[in-house]
DNA sequence: ATCCTATTCTACCGGCCGTTCAAATAGATA
DNA sequence: TATCTATTTGAACGGCCGGTAGAATAGGAT
């Protein structure tokens, strides 16, 4: 935290690594591309926004922490809405490509679903886009902006959904509303987010494994032709 | 809707009624208990958190809606904050009185587990001020009061832990993490507080209904009925 | 050394916020 | 009717916010 005064014009060459976890020192250099500085604000913007809140934190608290002034940051996003927004896209695209990763030829629905859960979990976790997605209200954005972000969110809940369908098919899933399952299984997790403290006793993984049984052990069908050994009533 | 010139000094005898749809009501009359008015307050307080969040619901809106000025409201509450903190204590307050309400003398654990489970989303579904505790941040709250209201918020969580190491005790629940039950519950059932709408498809009783069997069905022990024995070493 | 332009800064705007206080008022009381 | 007090109001406060205009500056290119 020592934040003494650095008189560096040139960038060392391990600079690269420094900057994922002091990203305003990509703004100790002034040439540097768009892209990097972007991602810096965006970076910081949500460890603000998640520690604070969206409305709370201040585009001089944020430009405060990056080291510079506040219309520097317009410079790079045309607003505070912007900054969320690109938060978010950033954020739902991981999640996106946890859904895209799994393979429909391997295992029932009921195992994609469990990989898919721990995967979420994982994510709202452990990486802070996937947090903002998760736990920052997209109330706080403009009607038009909000549409937009939530037809994002909804291709993600359709695909949950579809998941849980065709487990209802090929018999690994009991019967259930889809809808309420994938509501459910987005809601106990995002909460997570809130209270989840990497400090704490509890690990995201053992967090992710928990929430993983938790939410589809109540989804194994009571009886069914894809059982393994199960209980006679 | 038809806010017509009301010229009125003396109250209708249905006014009781009246107010609890149109809280404004409460100031036509000057003389009327303190009582009558800060809920009349809370009510619409509530109703804007929710749908503006806390944040953005300012004074000035609120004392609006109740066809009051500003400085009326500090007439009732000190400040914005101590608006909040009443409803949220009288949000927690109802959620006690449910878990209150358990009779630990009939039937298992499981059993209790599962009513509960069903008054909870019951009331954060439906009532103003069960929404608040399960929607609106506390953090948005002074560090002091927020101790204050986590502490009666630790209260409930306790409860169902134990109510889930009863489960575990008495066979009814399968070995897990109460802890997490605890957290994974709630965090559903809040988050669906979020997305209910009175006027959408599905019921507050059929929502609540399937999260208790989603939330509760992972618990149900893999094997045998009630066993009395503990812990397989 | 000079220029050029991408980047950052200084200084400021209008607006809304929560809150306060003294003055006005309504309505119960006598 | 006149009085007294619980309620309500008008007017204003300091403060911080998101955002902007335009001058300053750094640093690569020549």
């Amino acid at each position: 935290m020592g934040d003494g005064a650095l008189p560096l014009k040139k960038v060392k060459p391990n600079a690269e690594k420094r900057q994922a976890d002091e990203p305003w020192k990509a703004f100790q250099v002034r040439h540097r591309s768009m892209e990097v500085k972007r991602d810096a604000v965006m970076k910081t913007a949500a460890h603000l926004f998640l520690e604070h809140g969206y409305q709370k934190t201040s585009m001089s608290l944020l430009a405060a922490r990056l080291k510079v002034t506040k219309p520097a940051l317009y410079y790079y996003f045309r607003n505070k809405e912007e900054i969320l927004v690109e938060c978010y896209r950033s954020g739902i695209a991981e999640i996106e490509g946890s859904l895209g990763r799994l393979n429909p030829d391997a295992g029932s629905a009921m195992a994609r679903l469990k990989i898919y859960v721990h995967e979420y979990a994982t994510v709202v976790l452990t990486h802070e886009f996937g947090r903002c997605v998760a736990m920052i209200d997209d109330s706080e954005l403009s009607a038009q902006t909000r549409r937009g972000v939530r037809n994002l969110k909804r291709k993600i809940d359709a695909s949950v959904r579809s998941l849980v369908a065709d487990g209802m098919l090929d018999g690994s899933i009991a019967m259930c509303n889809p809808k309420l399952v994938s509501f459910a299984i987005a809601g106990a997790i995002n909460w997570a987010g809130t209270w989840y403290k990497p400090s704490g006793e509890l690990s995201s993984g053992q967090i992710a494994q928990a929430f993983t049984d938790i939410l589809t052990g109540g989804l194994r069908p009571k009886s069914s032709k894809t059982r393994k050994r199960t209980i006679p009533s």
